[in-house]
Order: structure tokens, then C-alpha cells, then sequence
RNA sequence: GCCCCAGUAGCUCAACGGAUAGAGCAACGGCCUUCUAAGCCGUCGGUUGGGGGUUCGAGUCCCUCCUGGGGCGCCA
């Protein structure tokens, strides 16, 4: 699976902190291999990680470790030697060496004070990244086949590919969000033929549904609905031009309205609706085909056209792009929706969010782009593995034709909007993961999406009330936050930077839903551990100074908490 | 049979090859005359599916076996 191009990061007014960290370790290396402590040797990569204790410190590195053996030193001993050549850097408050090896920092407490000054003044892009350079990324996901309502799986598939545009967007690339309608083909076909089935049989009239056909409650009651509506006239015309009619409504009043309704509420706006038709229209089609025939990759056998995708990897199994009846399978208008993004439209890197059910295609995927001349890495395709729901304490296998469903909709309505997205954002896309519905439903109030909002909510009533009592922060001044509680509260609103890059360059935006817990954790710990405003009796209680620092340090932590709740798709409660 | 993804606490899941594997839920015991108790504090909970290997160091990488999910259509 692909990952994002890798930056050399940095923010526009600053460097990332790890970037200097790392810069500033090889710089320490380098003079004290100068200086003779440190024999020469290549310097390995510096990686800087958090360390999992926050006892050892914000930052830390196991370089000194990898050093060891080549250069014939305990790993401490040569920790020991760096860290006496580490230059100043305005963050670090300290280093310090532990055992077996490690280098510690622990950021300045005066720096990570004037963070909250510096979050107010630069909102919510304080926490962006430029890893994007303004680089042109789409997003494509939902897609689902526009044969009924969403389910639940695809709800997967869209908070998934909405957490990784707004990740993307927050770390500097220009996203396109992009919902493709698959509304050619076989299973197009099908859906219009059941629906006529189900409309005439709304009107007494005996039609079947056709073998394969979508067995939904939701078609009949779509046939219905149609039939109230339209009457009786499209018995009265040939039958293939009634399916027609009918695939149109029931694409455009009935699929696309639903799916429409269930983004919406989700809180998911696309750019772009692109509809697979247009590519038979307007001509990507016709070109795809000349450029891979050109490319002499296109073979006729057993009456289909095959793309050979075995020419470039024998390993590959070639695939039909032209039936023998005559019609382009769903891969040929891969091909041409591809060139269109890829080629037409030129968007430097596309995403496809795709369920594990579509695996298979990958190699082909790419196979096709080297077909077209693409550069393989400008496709990224994000699979994430199928949503199992348990319900009644059963497995229910979801299948849309058998009309097996438990509905997207559905699920947003029982459990809530912000809820769906919390939960189906917190797995990693390659996690398996069971919805037990019943517990969703029950649990619903202890889910920890409450606990994060409820934070955002205290924060907002907090300023409510001290504007109320006339508090206004102003003047503040920061220095005076020097409770643990209240460091840690900055050190947290700090992080939100990395984990966005995290989740960025991963494609993982489920490292945000841990981040948001963790964030209101050490918030709610700082709300029961310093007094903000003064108590309206008792004589104890903070002071006016200590109150408008923390005023501001609430404001602060509410624009971060705010950035995760939005970057996640959800809502910012004043109050709950 | 072949290919892809996974297996971590009772459950649902985290954890750039690094230090003592973490949360939430569930269970048990405490805490509201106070800026929101959708909260806080404490307890319980693990041979990271089994076995080999690589590495200074493995939940993480490699091999193998087991289990689960998904593929292997002129459907998408």
C-alpha cells in the first residue's frame, strides 16, 4: 500500500521539531567525531520517536545504539559524548542520557508556554504540516455500486476516505474529494430491471424479478413509491425504454438522493459526483483503448478484447476490457476513468479507497499504469478491510443483492452521526472489524465520542460563564501556567502537528481518534486540578492573573480540540 | 490449491524495529452544597495464536503451522 511522498516537512514559519531534533543529533555526531570522542563512521538515519514513558522526556532517539558496534563503544558512553556537542535549540529545555543508550529531550517550559499565545494567534492552522507542497491529491471514496441505499460497510469507506482528505488537506495538499457513480454496466442493468419488476408489480401487474436481481425490501418499496408517483405510463411504452426511464429515476430520485442524504448527515460534502457514463461520452474511452493498442496491449481472443497486462509481469493474469458482446467491462472504465484523473485533469496523486473485496484488481491496477505511461506511484489505493456486524448476538453476512442489510442510515439514526464516524474512524483500515450493533446502540452514551465532545462542551461553557461574570483573559499572561496539569495540557496541543504528518503520511487518520481521547483526558485532568475561575463564594480559588492565564490556556486547548473533532468529521458541541 | 489482510487484557481495538505492550468498554470498590458526574480516583486483568529464525534489541522483519476475513468471473 502506498504511502504519501515523503516531505522534507516543516511548516512555513517553522521547521518540525523532530526535523531539528534529527538535524541538530547528526550535527552532534559529526563534531564529536571532529572533536576524536566519536570514531568516523556513516551516520545512520536519526529517527526521533516519542518516547512511551513521559517520564523519559517529549523526544527521544536510539541512534547512539545502532551506533554501538561499529564504533566498538557502549551505546551510553557514546550518548554521553553526542549529547556534550548538541547545539542550542530554543525548544529543548533539556537532554539527557538513559540506559542502554537513549537521548532524551524534554521540550523548554518557558517555549511550550508561549505555544498557547502562538495557537491563539494562528487558530487551527497552528497544528498544519507541509508535507503536500500544494501538490494536487484526489480523494475517491464511497463509490459504492448505485444499486440501493449505503450500508454500513460502506460507511467504513467513507469516513475512512474523508478522515484521509482532511489529513491531507491540514498536511498542504490541495484535495479533491470525489465520488465516482458507477452507472454503467452489468449490475446498473439489473437494478433498472428490478426496479421496472418491482414497479410493475406495484400496479398488479405480474413481472418478475429477474434472477440475479436486487432482492430488497427497499426496491419494492422504491417500486411503490415510483408507481404513486408516475402512474401507470411506463407500462404503456416499450419495455426497454421503461427500464430506461427507470434507471434514471431510480438512480437519480431514489440511489443517488439516499447516498446524497447520508453524506450529508455524516457531515461529508464531495466535489465532485463523476458519473462512469460520461466516459463513454466524452471520449476517454475511445482514448484509453488507441493508447494502449498503440502501446500493444490490447489482444483479441475468444471474441473479447484482453488487456495483457502478463506483457510488462508474467506474473500477471491478463483481463477482459471489451466483452465479447460487445460491451467494455468495469475494468475499461477504470482505465479511462484513471486516464482522466491521472492524465486530463492531471492531479499528481490519486487515492482510491477500496473494501478488501477488490484487492484482486491492484496488480492490475498498476499494471495499467504502466500501460498508460503513469508513473505506478501516483496511484495509491487504500484497502481497508470489510466491517463484520454482529446483531442479535448473529453474524450477518451483508449482501446487497440479497437485501441482507443493515443501513447506513440506520445505523446514523440509532447511533448517532458523530458516533458512526468516531467508531468506524478508530480502527486502522487493515484491522478487521466487528459492529455489534446492539451494543453500539446500547453503549452509545459511554462511547468515548461523548467523552471528547464533552470536553469541547466543558471548555465552551467554561468561557460562557467567564465572559458572563465579565473575565476576559485579556493581558494574560502565560508564564503563570506552570502547574504540571496545565504543562501537560500544552505539551498535548503541541503534538496534534505530528499526528496529523502520522496520519498523513500513512493514510491513517484513526491515529486521530486516539489523539482526541488522549487530549481530553489531560484536558478534563487540568479542569479538575486547576481552578479556572474564581468561586463565586468561598474566599479560595484562583487568582485574577492565574484566571486569565488560564483563560487563555482553555482557548487554546478548545481551537485544538476543535481542529481533531473537525478533522475527524464531527461536530464541536458548546454544550451537551 | 494459490494470493492479500489480520490474530495483542473477558470484549472492541492502539502501539515510526527500541526503554516497564497501552486505551475504551465490561467487572469490583470509592467520590457531587464547587467552572458540566456524559466526570474523577482506585482495583482486577497479558507466555502479543503455536514453533523456529534475523537483530545489540521483535507485538512489529523472515520462514512455517493453526484460526478468522477477503480474493482467485467476459459482475463491480
Amino acid at each position: 500500500m502506498g504511502r504519501a511522498p515523503s516531505g522534507s516537512g516543516g511548516g512555513p514559519a517553522m521547521l518540525r521539531i523532530q526535523t531539528v531534533l534529527a538535524l541538530s543529533t547528526q550535527e552532534a555526531i559529526g563534531k564529536a567525531q571532529r572533536a576524536g570522542d566519536l570514531a568516523q563512521l556513516s551516520i545512520p538515519d536519526v529517527v526521533i520517536e516519542r518516547p512511551k514513558s513521559a517520564d523519559w522526556g517529549d523526544y527521544a532517539t536510539a541512534v547512539c545504539l545502532a551506533l554501538a558496534r561499529d564504533a566498538r563503544l557502549a551505546p551510553i558512553e557514546i550518548a554521553r559524548r553526542v549529547v556534550q556537542h548538541f547545539p542550542a535549540v530554543d525548544f529543548v529545555g533539556s537532554v539527557s542520557v538513559a540506559p542502554p543508550g537513549f537521548i532524551n529531550w524534554t521540550l523548554d517550559t518557558g517555549w511550550l508556554q508561549r505555544q498557547v499565545d502562538e495557537v491563539l494567534q494562528t487558530g487551527e492552522h497552528y497544528a498544519d504540516v507541509d508535507l503536500g507542497h500544494g501538490r494536487r491529491v484526489q480523494v475517491e471514496y464511497g463509490s459504492a455500486n448505485p444499486t440501493g441505499p449505503l450500508h454500513m460497510g460502506f460507511g467504513r469507506n467513507v469516513v475512512l476516505g474523508d478522515g484521509i482528505a482532511n489529513v491531507l488537506a491540514a498536511a498542504g495538499y490541495q484535495v479533491q474529494r470525489e465520488y465516482y457513480v458507477n452507472d454503467a454496466g452489468t449490475q446498473m442493468g439489473l437494478f433498472a430491471q428490478t426496479l421496472y419488476a418491482r414497479y410493475a408489480q406495484a400496479l398488479g401487474e405480474d413481472v418478475p424479478v429477474p434472477d440475479q436481481g436486487y432482492m430488497g425490501q427497499y426496491m419494492i418499496d422504491w417500486g411503490r413509491e415510483i408507481a404513486d408517483q408516475y402512474g401507470r405510463q411506463f407500462l404503456g411504452i416499450p419495455r426497454e425504454e421503461a427500464v430506461d426511464r427507470l434507471k434514471q429515476i431510480g438512480l437519480h430520485e431514489k440511489v443517488l438522493t439516499n447516498v446524497r442524504a447520508d453524506c450529508l448527515a455524516l457531515g461529508i460534502h464531495y466535489h465532485l459526483w463523476f458519473h462512469e457514463t460520461t466516459l463513454y461520452q466524452q471520449g476517454q474511452f475511445e482514448k484509453v483503448m488507441s493508447i494502449l493498442k498503440e502501446n500493444g496491449l490490447l489482444v483479441q481472443r475468444e471474441g473479447a478484447t484482453w488487456f495483457a497486462a502478463s506483457h510488462h509481469d508474467p506474473a500477471l493474469k491478463d483481463e477482459v476490457v471489451v466483452r465479447s458482446n460487445g460491451l467494455p467491462g468495469y475494468f475499461a472504465s477504470d482505465i479511462a476513468y484513471h486516464y482522466n484523473k491521472l492524465v486530463e485533469r492531471g492531479f499528481d496523486w490519486v487515492i482510491d479507497v477500496w473494501g478488501a473485496d477488490h484487492q484482486g484488481h491492484v496488480p492490475r491496477m498498476m499494471a495499467m499504469m504502466r500501460g498508460l505511461g503513469l508513473d505506478p506511484a501516483r496511484l495509491t489505493l487504500v484497502l481497508y478491510q470489510l466491517v463484520t456486524i454482529k446483531q442479535g448476538g448473529e453474524d450477518i453476512r451483508l449482501s446487497k443483492r440479497a437485501g441482507t442489510l443493515v443501513y447506513l442510515s440506520e445505523l446514523i439514526r440509532e447511533v448517532g452521526a458523530d458516533a458512526v464516524r468516531f467508531t468506524l474512524l478508530s480502527r486502522a483500515a487493515d484491522s478487521q472489524m466487528e459492529f455489534d450493533v446492539d451494543l453500539a446502540k446500547e453503549q452509545s452514551d459511554r462511547n468515548p465520542v461523548y467523552y471528547v465532545q464533552y470536553a469541547h462542551a466543558r471548555m465552551a461553557s467554561l468561557l460562557r460563564e467567564a465572559e458572563e461574570r465579565g473575565f476576559s483573559g485579556q493581558d494574560a499572561n502565560v508564564q503563570l501556567l506552570v502547574h504540571p496539569a496545565e504543562i501537560t495540557l500544552i505539551r498535548k496541543m503541541v503534538e496534534l502537528g505530528e499526528v496529523i504528518e502520522k496520519a498523513a503520511v500513512n493514510l491513517a487518520p484513526h491515529h486521530l481518534t486516539y489523539y482526541a481521547q488522549e487530549l481530553a483526558t489531560i484536558f478534563t485532568l487540568f479542569y479538575r486540578d486547576c481552578r479556572v475561575l474564581p468561586r463565586k463564594t468561598g474566599e479560595t480559588g484562583a487568582s485574577a492573573q492565574e484566571t486569565a492565564a488560564r483563560l487563555q490556556l482553555v482557548r487554546a486547548a478548545q481551537v485544538i480540540l476543535a481542529r481533531t473533532l473537525r478533522l475527524m468529521g464531527m461536530g464541536t458541541p458548546e454544550s451537551m
